[in-house]
DNA sequence: GCCGCGAGATGAAACGTTTCAGAACGTGTG
DNA sequence: CACACGTTCTGAAACGTTTCATCTCGCGGC
């Protein structure tokens, strides 16, 4: 940099790092020039000499998913506090896309990864727990204790879905969702499935509609397989593993002019803004969606910072938000 | 790093970047060392020899909007193709957030920016120009020739909305959004504004509502207000100016027992995925969005290579879409 | 045997910061 | 006056890469 204030470059660190260890006029001087030359620190060469960024990762399934735009945000509030930067990166749970993301995040020596990572294992990712850069699981369990993680107790969600729609005199309910073989949608089945044993003795009432993908899309597709069913066997209410499929679900419905909750009831999963806004307000099992992403970067900053850190699992309980997609009582016995 | 392969760092440098000039059995020697030791190039140390990064920036309003998801899309995969990473940056419209983004892409010396601004000028976004990083504004029009942008044209969107409208019967029309002062905005309601006083002679039947925010709730507040007019002078359709504030316009309608599109047409602009999969599929003004984001990246990148670049500001087209929350046709007299 | 040539490898400079040992200087103390 | 001390600043090393001029070596041609 033009040393035009007549300084030393170390004396320009100081202004910029340690204002209180310079002299007053000096400080002004430096300060003057720097806005006169317009000069922006090279973040690059602070991080070649710190020997990692001031980033962190946040990898996530799908972008358009709403859930994940709000654990963002969560993530970016807690980050950006401490003067962090986030690089979101959006895998389409395509395990190529995710390798790749991760090879950048490696070479950019991110703080940290913050990830929900695809249905199959990633070398990617091991590889990088392996050099000691911190990763934290966000809305999926630690496998073993080596690791943080932050999830939602998804098998009580199950439960808590599928208990509301048993009480509510449904005895034969789908649950929609589950070809990708991720984790979190096999603890909700596990849910669902509990609760309708529990009541019902077997869990003969309960169909497993596993669509293409966790979308909107794959939501119509499972609407049309439902409608397929003849009436007398067809499902009275449905558990959908995400609100984006539940969304597809009740469009799908109305097409067929099928009435919601009156023929069909709908219970979503995770509680984005666009389940409340449905015309047909969707009841949803609500996750703590910007605590989750708040609790991460928590947790991922104190093993970067780590002083004594412990690997922490930790699970959020989740809520049932009941709303008028499933507002009607059966007859147990029709 | 480790030269365990007997070799000099210039030569891994090369084996890395340009494979052909080196040796056979000295490059699979360096290979072999290179997942040995689990070296992973540093992208700092890169970046300052070189001058710039290898990221460009992608700076948006709402994070939570799909609109802006789905450009980020066409962003990350044309960024994507030429090895470039994206750093995706939310401001929810507060400058001072964006001043922070800003400065922040700066110091890390970003290819190039692209950039929905905030309504008031920034001084940050300015100073990247003087300094000569590119920059694209996208999804509005560039106020002067002297840089890329990438919009559509809103006027264009706004009058086929209210032609619409217009032709089907509707007389009393109200627009919503409009408080933040964006251009965008402005120019929805111009187009609006100018289909009704071609037909009606003046613009008398157009009401315009502004609710707090662009989002969701400012629709359910726009809801409540429209609900409060009287019915003799209550509009029958309503032109929003996104896809968001529809939805909740849509759901305060439900809310107050007022049939859509019965009693009140909505038409919305945007067309996000949500809106087709709404219960009532919302007729919405639709924009190229992807094409919004990868054309927006290639002018970028075009002006960041340099070779002769000649600024462009691109429009394209908006397209009515229409869906059931606006199939009503009503008697002009009523 | 000498020369020139091309392929392949080397070594050092440069990028812009931070850090730290130490220089310079003024001030108070014995 | 000599000395210690604190404050403020300097200078140089180091971070890991890329680049480029240069060196080495083997080989073919004369």
């Amino acid at each position: 940099m033009a040393e035009r204030a007549g300084v030393s470059v170390g004396t320009v660190s100081n202004v910029l790092n340690r204002p209180d260890t310079v002299g007053e006029s000096t400080r002004d001087r430096v300060l003057g020039a720097i806005d006169a030359l317009g000069f922006v620190r090279n973040e690059s060469a602070r991080q070649l000499r710190a020997g990692r960024s001031r980033t962190i990762g946040l990898v996530v399934l799908d972008i358009a998913n709403p859930f994940f735009t709000d654990v963002a945000r969560g993530v970016e509030e807690v980050a950006n506090a401490q003067g962090l930067s986030v690089i979101l990166c959006n895998t389409d749970d395509e395990p190529d896309k995710q390798a790749a993301h991760l090879d950048a995040l490696a070479e950019q020596r991110v703080q940290g990864v913050l990830i929900t990572p695809t249905a199959e294992p990633s070398p990617q990712l091991a590889s990088l727990r392996r050099r000691g850069v911190p990763v934290v699981l966000v809305d999926r369990r630690a496998p073993d204790a080596g690791q943080c993680s932050v999830a939602v107790d998804d098998q009580l969600g199950g439960r808590l879905a599928g208990e509301h729609l048993l009480e509510h005199g449904h005895r034969r309910i789908a649950f929609v969702g589950g070809v990708s073989g991720l984790p979190q949608v096999q603890e909700r089945l596990d849910g669902v499935s509990a609760a309708v044993r529990t009541v019902c003795g077997s869990d003969q009432g309960l169909t497993v509609i596993a669509p293409e993908s966790l979308t909107v899309a794959g939501g119509l597709e499972a609407a049309a397989r439902i409608v397929g069913i003849p009436a007398a066997r067809r499902p009275t209410a449905v558990v959908c593993a995400n609100d984006l499929m539940a969304l597809g679900v009740l469009q799908g419905m109305v097409r067929h002019g099928v009435r919601v909750p009156d023929d069909l009831a709908i219970v979503g999963y995770d509680d984005i803004d666009f389940a409340a806004a449905a015309a047909v307000p969707l009841t949803s099992v609500r996750k703590p969606r910007l605590e989750l992403g708040r609790r991460a970067t928590e947790l991922l900053l104190a093993e970067a910072r780590g002083d004594g850190h412990r690997h922490e699992q930790q699970v959020f309980g989740p809520t049932l938000v009941v709303r008028e997609s499933s507002m009607v009582r059966r007859d147990p016995t029709t």
